[in-house]
DNA sequence: ACATTCCTGACGGCTTTAGTCAACTTTAAC
DNA sequence: GTTAAAGTTGACTAAAGCCGTCAGGAATGT
């Protein structure tokens, strides 16, 4: 499991996602408005998130991406796989050769620690994420925001 | 909580100091033949550990590095956090203004998984680690080993 | 036809990681 | 007191990953 800002960017991407799940198509330059993130960048990631079948694509004006399946389908941890292709969080890749031909000290607790982390991030859903107060709070203020220039 | 290679490194190196605890001190050269890591990246990592007050250095012949508190009140946690500065996994560090001037929409689900990875962490001790039979087991063939040549 | 939108690949700056090298200080042992 | 073993510090490099840009192309509704 590995964290880094390119998986939060992809979670918050598709909790904007999940937010307008109703409402057809949504583009990726209405995300990059309200979620601050470079259209560009996500290009990269929902290219990404649709070849993990997470969410379709729908070409020409109008379209946009919508979510694969609702929002209460998909977790978090698969968002997380889905950009990261690389999950383990070992030094040898589960090979357990870290040292040598032999398994490093910390082998065990590296998985441990693995499992417990997608475990965590595997109870949420999106749905999950949505109901939160908090995130409607947030979002609502989106939604009034006026719309700020946007690069290409 | 940031979980690199860097942690794994130093995590590794204190096991093999909480196996040696009661034999003296331990030598850099020691841990770099027996753990695979190079000499000069492990001067780095104790240096912090040493800033942070988990191990006491000793110098000149027949020196090295102790752990500065029994292995039962070192927990991975600390290890980590005294090697990473910043330990926080949101994107704003704490500030909330992650996007603009307001919250981002994920600030939330980062903090709460920091605090599981931070509590999980935090529960394991260098004292656990030592009593598990995979790390004895792996522990002991280190000690009959061949000690290879150490560059530098 | 045309504008909109997704799609793809290449590219560059930046930070972090991992490791190297060199010089220095401390100190035990001879 | 010399010497050698060890820690201490700082500068440096190579590689990788992240973040973002740019340029073009393909699909498709109007």
């Amino acid at each position: 499991m590995k964290l880094t800002t390119k998986g939060r960017y992809a979670v918050t991407a598709m909790l904007d996602l999940a937010l307008h799940f109703d409402k057809g198509a949504v583009t990726l330059a209405d995300i990059a408005r309200r979620q601050g993130i470079s259209l560009s960048y996500l290009e990269q990631l929902f290219a990404k998130l649709r070849r993990g079948g997470l969410v379709d694509s729908v070409r020409g004006p109008g379209g946009g991406y919508n979510l694969a399946v609702p929002p209460s389908k998909i977790t978090v941890a698969e968002i997380i796989v889905a950009i990261n292709e690389n999950i383990d969080a070992t030094r040898c890749g589960g090979e357990k050769n870290c040292h040598g031909d032999q398994a490093c000290l910390t082998h065990q607790l590296w998985e441990d620690l693995s499992v417990r982390i997608y475990e965590f991030l595997h109870g949420i859903t999106l749905a999950d994420l949505v109901s939160k107060p908090q995130v409607q709070q947030v979002a609502s203020r989106q939604e009034s925001r006026v719309p700020a220039t946007i690069t290409r």
